[in-house]
DNA sequence: CAGTGGTCTAGACCACTCG
DNA sequence: GAGTGGTCTAGACCACTGT
């Protein structure tokens, strides 16, 4: 979007309902103007009139039926990008030092609640990973990780000093979706021991898992200290 | 999109593109096919393939520079959608029920660095109320909220047993941005006793500050037992 | 200059929904 | 049947980038 002639005309429309919408015209539910209207009142082809709407359904402003209409949307699923970052990228962009240190890398059987959580078939073998990355020297995310061979075979070969797990994994397998949660809770014993700090220290544990085409890719459980870490994040409707 | 008679075209050629970027075809930065050459390829007019190629940059597969190209994107930015919720809803939507109890709800002087964060004038009013929202019974969120006077002059004589100011303030001024940070910390003393819990016990703490058309509304603090609460969603690229 | 993307038009056909 | 959205075309003009 970088050619913008005074105003594209598909854009002045999206405004003119975008303000609306957020001056209260339009409340939640009720019908907005059809394509046909704004055809008129706009003075533009119906492609044009569309699109404006079009990408305002896509942002989740507006709810389209077909015959029937086009309806504003109840605002409280303001949704949102949340930008899942690579923590090497994000180190390195505050220009600190990112190190690695792999602490587990290996092979083994899946146990059966493990397989059950990934999606795999029980009995099959799993990679695991435990890598601690540290910003300047200061240990920042305890990394617990199972991958499916399937879709990495060559994980466990990686230098993840080098990169990332998360890295690697976006090459062998792009365009996945996942299921995350974030919770607050203590750390084991070890991962405090991994992350030099006290077992009472609060941490921000955030568990994904992701899957490709319909089959599981990994399973990870990335714990930060909660006094060195926040997920910072923004979003416009 | 409840209309697909067999296949739209323009969904043909995404699939087509996605597909090849998820194989690799297109490594991140390299040059895709241009729409002219998606015309003869898939026999449509530009404007289809302009269509499919645009949907994919808005996804963020793809970047576009005019008079240059298209290209495949740096795909670690997995950008998600987090859809942050009502809480009320949540809970109603589990069958239960939720309750609130206001602590506080009053008019205050603002303190400088408040004023600050918010990005109000030194000196001027703030709404300032607190809320503790339980589950069945069980508290599940201590509630810290700064109101703009000037958004939402009203927000004093609302029944804060019968809706929340989450959903309130989207009645009154819908359409906001926001920044948000999600941390793990300890709860202070008085959020411990409020929310009935040990003030050893972690907790996940949502600070949030919504804006809209530059003018802020409202900054909340929202502190979850870790115990309790777990943030949760999913992303597709 | 040729090639790219950014936008727009004036039609068209279709599927769907409602009265 | 009238009105809606979903899609598509075959052109067009423009701005930008490279060589």
């Amino acid at each position: 979007m970088t050619y913008l002639p005074p105003a594209a005309a598909y854009a002045h429309i999206k405004n003119y309902l975008k303000e609306g919408l957020s001056a209260g015209r339009w409340p939640p539910g009720t019908l907005m103007p059809s394509e046909s209207e704004l055809v008129t009142q706009f003075s533009v082809s119906r492609m044009t009139a569309n699109r404006a709407v079009r990408e305002l359904q896509a942002e989740g402003l507006v709810e389209r039926v077909q015959g029937v209409g086009t309806f504003a949307t109840q605002p409280y699923r303001a949704s949102s990008t949340l930008t899942i970052r690579d923590l090497h990228d994000e180190i390195t962009e505050r220009g600190h030092r990112h190190r690695s240190e792999v602490h587990l890398a290996r092979a083994e059987a899946v146990s059966e609640t493990l397989a059950q959580r990934m999606g795999l078939p029980a009995g099959s073998e799993v990679f695991h990973t435990l890598i601690v990355h540290s910003e300047n020297g200061v240990p920042l995310l305890c990394e617990d990780r199972y991958v499916n061979p399937a879709r990495a075979p060559d994980y466990l070969s990686v230098d993840f000093t080098r990169t990332t797990p998360t890295n690697y994994l976006l090459t062998v397998a792009p365009l996945w979706e996942a299921q995350y949660s974030i919770e607050a809770q203590l750390p084991t014993a070890e991962e405090a021991q991994l992350l030099g700090v006290k077992p009472s220290e609060p941490c921000l544990i955030v568990v994904r898992r992701t899957e490709s085409q319909g089959s599981p890719i990994t399973l990870a459980r990335l714990v930060h200290p909660g006094s060195r870490y926040t997920i910072e994040g923004s979003f416009k409707p």
